[in-house]
DNA sequence: TACCCTACCAAATGGTTGCTTGGTTTCACC
DNA sequence: GGTGAAACCAAGCAACCATTTGGTAGGGTA
């Protein structure tokens, strides 16, 4: 049962079965979905190697390492997180709609980088020791958007007893903890998501009078 | 490098160094402390027998398994929040200071359970698999969360185009995901975490009028 | 036909994992 | 000074891990 003679369940002994097609960011989908399911520690290159329909070691002669794997779909989110931060606030808007947007560009990502968001939740902490770029990011995305709160708090927009290091984190948190639910084949689209999220930190869930 | 004759770094041989305090809840209070940072799965037995100053195989005296180090941790969290979640409930207060409470409640846990939170943080997915009591205290936070909001949304305090669903989760996401960087030590306390924390979900960060 | 190149297989590698076993030390209590 | 229990050590187990290696199938190109 252990290690029974393992034929593989889907086209045996077809080669060349991606038709143009990548067939390396056809296996980062597979690896990535695994990920961010059970773990990247908890996910074996033989889980990987399985969902693909390969052998563990055919891997290797797409991929360096294990590591390398997941490091393009983090990579990918970090790029696009930021690029979209950065349009956010060139635009120079008042504080209150960089703010808006800064949470539209994040909600967004719910989508169309779900995968490593769901890799990150499980393991950030082992991922940024393992990619120092993340922390880096990481940074970058704090600085703009303590740039944001304090613009806003100087001109009044902001509530000045509001600390802006708690806010951000509180956003980012919230924000990114949403992967863990959230589906954009369901009920509710991205852009509700994001107006939802965005109404709530600016106003709160409190009736105005 | 890899593995040199490791002499323990505290007290080389000498039993029964407990003197009286329970040497199980200390011992899972390391690894905890170990998991937290590393996350459950990246931490080895031997990760913890060695901040233990032990060898791995004496663990198997305190405990049955890797899991079962783990497991009391996580309970006495879940049973902490949920007792908490019950007695501010049962205050029958307005749904505005309910759901204060609620906060409050959560933050609180964010010192007294640190290393639990700071596990599940890492692996919500494993551990919630591995120990089906937690996807059962979550079910019942869930539905404590709700009756909060759609009171008060009958009652008038709360938005009422706001989602229930949506926000509960939102403000879940925060306050556990807080548990990544909040250190009862720094300068920020719970109490003013907390006040902040309800602030923000109840009026958010827009300057009154 | 001859030759690459991509994609893959099959088997094995050294190292690490959680856990077990059998024996040893220490100490309170009688 | 003998007994029993708690705490621990030293050694080792089978299973599993990521990775390496040498070889092969088959389409594209010359």
């Amino acid at each position: 049962m252990t290690s029974a003679p393992v034929t593989p369940p889907a086209k045996p002994n077809g080669r060349r079965r991606s038709s143009g097609v990548d067939r390396r960011s056809e296996l980062i989908q597979i690896a990535g979905q695994l990920f961010a399911d059970k773990g990247f520690l908890a996910t074996t290159i033989r889980d990987v190697a399985d969902a693909a329909g390969i052998q563990s070691g055919s891997l290797y002669h797409h991929f360096t390492s294990k590591e390398s794997m997941v490091e393009e779909l983090l990579g990918d989110y970090w790029t696009k997180l930021l690029d979209g931060y950065r349009a956010v606030v060139s635009a120079e808007l008042e504080a209150t709609e960089s703010a808006r947007g800064l949470i539209r560009a994040s909600v967004r990502l719910l989508d169309e980088c779900r995968l490593a968001l769901g890799v990150m939740l499980n393991d950030w902490n082992y991922l940024s020791e393992t990619f120092p770029f993340m922390e880096e990011s990481l940074r970058e995305c704090q600085s703009i958007w303590l740039g944001v709160l304090e613009r806003g708090i100087e001109s009044g927009e902001f509530d000045a007893s509001m600390d802006p290091v708690i806010t951000y984190r509180t956003i980012m948190a919230a924000v990114s903890g949403t992967a863990r639910w959230f589906s954009p084949s369901g009920k509710v689209s991205v852009d509700e998501l994001a107006d939802d999220m965005a109404a709530m930190f600016l106003d709160g869930m409190r009736a105005r009078p």
